[in-house]
RNA sequence: GCGCCAGUAGCUCAGCUGGAUAGAGCAACUGCCUUCUAAGCAGUAGGUCGGGGGUUCGAGUCCCUCCUGGCGUACCA
């Protein structure tokens, strides 16, 4: 349906029209000062100068053109502000129809459209640590936002199963186990079914391989495993079947614990069988070129500001690196899924590369001017003191260890709370420990670096994932008490209280619609802030099933079931959601 | 060196294409539970919007410059 602003816009534009002015100068937005009204136009203001005569005059004139039906208040006020509040009737109509609407009449703007969203950012053989979590719940609740939002997306997550990590760990096994049969050039025979490590294994043996990269000798022999692998040696490429299995059942796991869910699990191995043809169309038609002993595709373009270093195809050393399973893994996705759009959610620190990546695949023609290519940098997540986040002895916090903090935290205070039942408390506690972790994350801009405070992330008050969850118990346990709801319609507002909040409900398509254009979940959070604010507000100052009479409190119940339904739906987006009862 | 991002209340941050009195949360202080969950609501106090110029009727927002911090700058991802 149709956005309240742009509804009156239209309007505004024709009283504009009508008035003698341009309508360019009818824009419509929210009000700054709700004190003063519901929405405001400052055209008269831009239109002075045009027009060369006092804004307040324009504004007066414009205000007589306009249908005082639509309205409570519209006024001209000095120095030319147009200030309007609408009616009631409107607003109900309206509150009403996104009520019966599915989806709350949200339009549906990628009907038809496909968009692939790459995050997750994991590594096979490395446990998730902190710094896999915004990638995960930035990207879950993206690629959420754009399937409510009508599109086909694709969550892929993208593994790192390909890269020089896979030749360290080769190379440090081959130094510990020497003899399995995996490093015998001749061995002709079968591999054992049985990994030979676990996954405990391999969390300890990338950390070490990595760490001696510095030692040149080390280093030479897993870049030269890496090589070997990606050229189909085969006792490596068992050897790497085996990591994917034990890595990869452990990754679900922990991805299935934070409530996000991948489409597919393809990984850069799986981009390998198109990079030799890729690579050998892009020598003859000249996009790569040699330099410095590796082949490039030269990006820089007229008119960059900084330096543009070449997107690097192939290694001197001939094996490819991750700008080349970047573009291979485009050209499967263009093959396979036609994407409209692809989004990739990483660090912000490789916004260059995605930059090289994305002119090379055009130059290269791998990806049409009509699909669309974003990258999402984020920020880091710090640890309290503004540093990069750390345990006590210096290591990498695993994302295993903070959810478990988190939640041992957030059980103690459901604990102390009561209110639900001993069967239940596990439940709820994953539930809002759920919440406190995912909304104190996505409630901060994407692109900004933040610090990871447990205290401020679980604390129960303010601007956090509990309180709305908190808004919504207490919306379900007054819809409980009712009984059946779902029939009954939305009257006219009984209060100012309820009026702010049935505005507030009018404002979701568009808080979902800027969130997409930015690719910024923290609009959905600052959305179902503000609405949880109005929920809040008129719970208490509206006594709703003590209301006497019938028609009043079944309009509020139905006030209330949408603005519950909304944020719950909301929250879904965001990637978590709500006990009965907490 | 060059480039990108950031600097707003004691702390953590909003502030949408320039518009009326710069907003929240936390922390501090004050009210409101015999009434649908007080994990709530209402209120008080707290700001030379990093500094300095400029454009404009009007600048946190646009332009210039300087300061500070973070990050990036071809064979790691």
């Amino acid at each position: 349906m149709e956005k309240i602003l742009d509804i009156i816009t239209q309007k505004m534009r024709q009283a504009f029209a009508d008035a003698g002015y341009d309508p360019d100068f009818g824009r419509v937005s929210v009000s700054n000062r709700p004190d003063l009204c519901e929405y405001q136009c400052n055209g008269a203001l831009a239109a002075a100068k045009t027009y060369k005569c006092a804004p307040i005059q324009i504004a007066q004139a414009v205000v007589q053109k306009l249908d005082a039906a639509d309205y409570s208040l519209v006024e001209a006020v000095m120095p030319g502000f147009i200030n309007l509040k609408l009616s009631d009737r409107f607003l109900t109509d309206y509150l009403e129809t996104m009520r019966t609407a599915p989806d709350f009449g949200v339009a549906k703007i990628g009907d038809g459209k496909t968009i692939v969203v790459d995050y997750g950012g994991a590594n096979v053989a490395k446990p998730l640590h902190i710094g896999h979590l915004r990638p995960a719940i930035i990207g879950e609740s993206l690629k959420r936002l754009y399937q409510y939002l009508g599109y086909n997306a694709i969550g892929d997550v993208h593994l790192g199963d390909w890269g020089l990590q896979m030749g360290l760990i080769i190379a440090e096994l081959s130094q510990r186990q020497p003899d399995l049969p995996y490093f015998d050039p001749d061995f002709q025979g079968q591999y054992p079914t049985e990994a030979p490590f676990t996954v405990s294994d391999l969390e300890e043996i990338y950390p070490t391989a990595s760490s001696k990269k510095s030692d040149p000798e080390f280093s030479h022999k897993a870049h030269q495993a890496t090589l070997e692998l990606q050229q189909g040696r085969r006792g490596y490429r068992a050897l790497w079947q085996h990591i994917m299995n034990v890595s990869v059942a452990d990754l679900k796991k922990n991805y299935d614990n934070l409530d996000v869910h991948f489409e597919k699990w393809l990984g850069e191995s799986d981009a390998d069988p198109y990079i030799p043809a890729m690579v050998e169309d892009l020598k003859n038609r000249g996009i790569a070129v040699l330099s410095e002993g590796a082949w490039v595709i030269p990006v820089a373009m007229e008119g960059d500001k900084k330096e543009m270093p070449p997107c690097i195809l192939v290694k001197s050393d001939g094996s490819s690196i991750y700008a080349t399973t970047d573009l291979a893994t485009l050209v499967q996705r263009m093959q396979d899924w036609h994407p409209d759009k692809v989004l990739y959610v990483t660090d912000k620190r490789q916004n260059l590369h995605f930059e090289q990546v994305f002119r090379a695949a055009r130059k290269a023609g791998i990806v049409p001017e009509s699909t669309q290519l974003e990258h999402v940098g984020f920020g880091t997540m710090n640890g309290s003191d503004g540093k990069p986040f750390k345990t006590r002895d210096g290591g990498v916090l695993r994302l295993e260890t903070l959810i478990s903090d988190m939640t041992d935290f957030v059980r103690a205070k459901v604990v102390e709370n009561k209110i639900v039942e001993e069967s239940e408390v596990e439940a709820t506690t994953a539930k809002i420990a759920m919440a406190a972790l995912k909304y104190g994350d996505l409630s901060n801009q994407p692109t900004k670096d933040y610090n990871f405070d447990m205290e401020r992330f679980a604390a129960f008050e303010g601007n956090t994932g509990p309180y709305i969850l908190y808004t919504i118990v207490r919306v379900k346990s007054i819809l409980a008490k009712h009984g059946p709801w779902e029939h009954l319609t939305i009257q006219a507002p009984v209060n100012a209280a309820a009026k702010d909040l049935m505005l507030a409900i009018t404002k979701l398509g568009p808080a979902l619609e800027s969130a997409l254009a930015a690719s910024a979940p923290n609009l959905v959070c600052a959305y179902i802030y503000e609405l949880a604010g109005c929920v809040n507000k008129f719970y208490h100052e509206t006594p709703v099933l003590k209301e006497e009479n019938e028609a009043v409190k079944a309009g509020n119940i139905a006030l209330l079931g949408l603005a519950k339904n909304i944020l719950e739906t909301c929250i879904h987006i965001l990637g978590f959601s709500a006990p009965d009862k907490m």
